[in-house]
DNA sequence: AACGGAATAG
DNA sequence: CTATTCCGTT
């Protein structure tokens, strides 16, 4: 109540007239019965939505390597978190224990050395909310397998920019090659990283190989184009900008996150496809691993992906879970470093949704993993949750003005203002994002959605737009298999 | 600043 | 489960 939190808008749908058709979500996106306990809107996906927002780059916004960003004002942050969640007393303190409970999780890491400093593993992050997106077209994956083979490298982060670097070549090479994956080696826990990677790129991936509606309701000529953020799969790209209701610059009601996920499940002739037995794939396969080393090749994929019926929404919640699943035991590292893994995921890859299942290798089905025992199994996905504008909607704690509790600071009357001024500091004034140069963004999600052709130096087999082609004439066959 | 245990809330 | 709150340590 004194929060003015929004809590219904979420519990309705979301002005049909303006959005497209295709981007209806899907009642699961809205409803988070895949946890128990309330399913608040995440702390992480609150970052991302600031992160996202140009209007909050003077507090928050994504510097260095990909997925890596930066708190450049933690009380503020903290402010819009605890007002988002309705936490009055809400402090960067606590606010940063609440994201290092995501570096078990692996959906965060921190950047030592660098106060403020964390990094997204946005594969997890990816994955755990859009589980189902299709990736089939994921020469992205075959490019990963060459990460295991690279050094090991220091830091976490899933995709590396090799790797993005390849599929997008406009994207800025920040990340010295190094590093995606941290560790590749042995570290105990580095290799839990390894999986999660595809999923994320996959969906990258998807992204071009779906129909238009899936690209958003509204064309967008140039090719990355995206504003500062980005991220097909945020809403805010299409929501905010969309939505009369809410002010542009709003953070509050914006949750509401067009998921394409959804939109392509909607439109994908069989999502699932992939889900048939090997053998009738094979053609597929052979298409997608081609580059990949042939990994793949020999081995047979174990997919073990349980064939699900027809209704994507009921297999939906499964497979988020998981896809989350997938990376985050440390146990199932093991088993996907290895080889396994890696034939996995090429596999799912090739198959298109696969991806998921074979993730986890035993994500699927694994019982095995589930919780190893690791003390908390960190493996705990986080998963959908896509939503939630949410909100608090009892909480009051009594706690009523935030304006005042804020105490020290008094933070720009409280709200909106974003100190911009600081900016500066980082590199001198923010150009306008429509003047800034695509490059610049180390946005690590942004231009994934590849409207020009790949360059010429793309290995054929991984050009996005051959697979698409492929894709859909695998589509096209397996339709008729079904039939 | 950053970390992580412990208790606790919802 | 995901935080929130506290808090001692590094």
């Amino acid at each position: 109540m004194d929060c003015n939190c929004v809590s219904d808008l979420l519990l309705t749908p979301p002005v049909p007239a303006l959005w497209t058709p295709g981007f209806a979500f899907p009642d699961w996106a809205y409803k988070p019965e895949s946890s128990p306990g309330s399913r608040q809107i995440q702390l992480w996906h609150f970052i991302l939505e600031l992160l996202q927002k140009e209007e909050y780059q003077g507090v928050i916004a994504w510097q260095g390597d990909y997925g890596e960003f930066v708190i450049k004002d933690p009380d503020e942050v903290a402010r819009l978190w605890g007002i988002r969640k309705c936490k009055p007393h809400m402090n960067y303190d606590k606010l940063s224990r609440a994201l290092r409970y995501y570096y078990n999780k692996r959906i965060l890491h921190k950047t030592k050395g660098k106060r403020f400093t964390y990094k997204f593993n946005f594969s997890k992050v990816v994955l755990v909310n859009y589980p189902l997106l299709d990736m089939a077209s994921s020469p992205f994956l075959l490019a990963q397998n060459h990460f295991n083979g690279g050094a090991a490298t220091t830091d976490c982060s899933p995709v590396t920019p090799e790797a993005l670097q390849s599929l997008f070549p406009r994207l800025p090479d920040s990340g010295r090659g190094t590093a995606l994956f941290d560790r590749a080696t042995g570290a105990p826990e580095g290799d839990k990283l390894r999986l999660d990677t595809f999923p994320f790129l996959g969906s990258g991936a998807s992204c071009y190989s779906k129909p238009p509606s899936m690209l958003g309701p509204y064309p967008r000529n140039p090719a990355f184009d995206y504003s500062w953020g980005f991220n097909p799969y945020l809403p805010g790209a299409l929501s905010l900008n969309n939505c009369p209701k809410l002010p542009p610059g709003s953070l509050y009601p914006s949750h509401f996150y067009p998921n394409p996920l959804q939109s392509g499940l909607a439109q994908l002739p069989h999502p699932f496809s992939s889900l048939l037995p090997p053998g009738e794939t094979t053609g597929t396969e052979r298409v997608q691993t081609a580059g990949a080393n042939s990994s793949v090749g020999g081995q047979a994929p174990r997919l073990c992906i349980p064939s699900y019926p027809g209704s994507l929404l009921q297999g939906r919640t499964e497979l988020g879970i998981l896809g989350s699943g997938i990376g985050e035991r440390e146990r199932g590292e093991n088993t996907n470093i290895t080889g396994v893994g890696g034939g996995g995921i090429g596999v799912g890859l090739g198959l298109g949704l696969g991806s998921l299942g074979l993730g986890s290798g035993g994500g699927v089905q694994s019982p095995s993993d589930r919780r190893a025992g690791m003390k908390q199994d960190p493996g705990s996905d986080s998963e959908l949750e896509i939503t939630d504008l949410s909100d608090c909607s009892s909480e009051n704690e009594n706690e009523p003005d935030f304006s005042a509790s804020q105490g020290k600071e008094n933070r720009i009357g409280g709200r909106p203002h974003i100190p911009e001024a600081k900016t500066a500091g980082l590199g001198g004034t923010l150009p306008q994002l429509s003047s800034l140069p695509p490059s610049i963004s180390p946005h690590p999600l942004k231009s994934l959605v590849p409207l020009s052709p790949p360059p010429p130096s793309l290995p054929t087999s991984l050009s996005p737009s051959l697979i698409l082609v492929e894709r859909h004439r695998e589509t096209e066959t397996l339709k008729l298999a079904h039939s």
